[in-house]
DNA sequence: GTCTATAAACGGATAGAC
DNA sequence: GTCTATCCGTTTATAGAC
């Protein structure tokens, strides 16, 4: 029996497709066929396609975040950029879906600016953690930053983009390991 | 007077609508106007739009790798690097592109196998170059490499797929110097 | 080669009954 | 809230005239 509202069974099905196939790639009636309604009844909750996916972004962007800002910061920076490896990995899900804010900063210029301005927060928040990460990993010497600790999380962030895009294209979820490896002191 | 073919315009145009929207993102209809003919007319060259990508890949693939392997391998490999990083550049355009197969790799759940092969093919092109590239500079002493060269090729090349993306998202074209400065020796 | 015409399915969205 | 019915534009693709 599902118990979730038809609401929230819409924005975590609605969330799936964007991650496997973008904004382009996924309609009112795959998601009606998915959650079993019609499509006019998604319009009750969500008038326009552009409002689900500002609500998907708002409910993925939270949650990231949130479990991203609980990682113990009284462990070692190595420690933690592995938290975060692992967090991504989870992204991956059967291995054929990418990040959403990724997907969507692919999808950006089919997006009004409002909806490009949540994908632009979500990356800066990463961006910054990473970013502060660096600097601690730097000071403890327990991780290997050539240069400013703020650049070098902007760069590390896209790798990790970049990464879950390459590991479900060739279908390998070792890649995302690689990532954290090449940032720790060995 | 434009000199092109009509096919060699069908190709050039269908390229950067792909970098700007993606796959899902633009039609027959959008490449008709764009070259001045019917959209009955773009079927005679490319039966399908399978057929017109794929063949778009083509095209981007071997003018990009052959700059890529144009890059004077008499040079120091930090150099080397930074010509590498020139050349991803250019791939932003007026600032609203990303790469061709970085774009595809998003859009991947949407293409068939055949497409998706000439996508990983365009991706471990440029990260074995890359991960020589970073072997030869750890060695003269030019890059900084912690770990494997190989494995390092790949963060590097997701680094910068992740780059344009976030270049374009935020409209700063200087992310991308970051990415080779994080690899300099200072 | 390029066109007109057309097919047949799909797109997001709305009105109004229940 | 959810449905049926419907609007109307779009999409890829084909047939056949020129």
């Amino acid at each position: 029996m599902e118990t979730r509202t038809v609401r929230e069974q819409l924005l975590d099905y609605a969330q799936n497709l964007i991650m496997l196939r973008g904004y382009n790639g996924f309609s009112y009636r795959d998601l009606a066929e998915l959650v079993g309604v019609k499509t006019s009844s998604i319009h009750y909750y969500f008038p326009s396609k552009e409002d689900l996916v500002l609500e998907a972004i708002n409910v993925y962007s939270s949650e990231s975040l949130a479990e991203m800002y609980a990682i113990d910061s009284s462990q070692s920076a190595d420690l933690r950029l592995d938290r975060y490896a692992r967090m991504f990995g989870k992204v991956l899900g059967d291995g054929d879906q990418i990040c959403l804010c990724g997907m969507l900063a692919a999808d950006i210029a089919s997006l009004p600016e409002h909806i490009k301005q949540a994908v632009q927060s979500f990356f800066r928040s990463n961006e910054t953690w990473l970013g502060k990460l660096l600097a601690e990993g730097k000071k403890q010497g327990t991780l290997v930053v050539n240069g400013e600790p703020e650049a070098a999380g902007r760069v590390l962030y896209a790798a990790y983009q970049g990464t879950v895009l390459s590991s479900r294209l060739f279908g390998t979820k070792g890649r995302l390991e690689e990532v954290a490896r090449a940032y720790k002191v060995r």
